[in-house]
DNA sequence: AGGTTGACTCACC
DNA sequence: TGGTGAGCCAACC
């Protein structure tokens, strides 16, 4: 799979999250069929040009963190209703996104 | 070509 | 439950 091909599913997956919900970097790399490049994913958004209205402030890491050298996240998140735990971060439990093609792809 | 780095994840304490 | 350390894969010097 070429890099570009990687990066566009990249960007569609994460347009598909729906408002007041969050998605980890290793999910969308399942999803986008190569679970062992989730840092690929957070570099894929890193570079992801504005235009394409990338939710990607909805996109946090497996323990729930947000995105190092960007403060205005939070507040992004808030403002969808997202709460946060006393340590700044995001209550996975609650707030994961659940793909409904990932569901089904673990169960079976 | 080889070593370093990171918007990561898993395992352990 | 939450913080820390080690492992991984590509990109970038």
């Amino acid at each position: 799979m070429k890099q570009k091909e990687f990066f566009t599913k990249i960007y569609q997956i994460v347009d598909d999250i729906p408002p007041g919900s969050v998605a980890t970097y290793g999910l969308i790399a399942i999803l986008s069929g190569q679970p062992q490049r989730s840092r690929m994913v957070g570099q894929a958004l890193h570079h992801a040009p504005d235009f394409l209205n990338i939710p990607c402030h909805r996109v946090v890491n497996c323990q729930g963190r947000l995105t190092p050298d960007w403060a205005d996240q939070r507040q992004l998140l808030a403002e969808e209703g997202i709460q946060f735990k006393r340590n700044g971060c995001v209550d996975l439990k609650v707030y994961l996104w659940k793909s409904l093609r990932n569901v089904t792809a673990l169960d079976y």
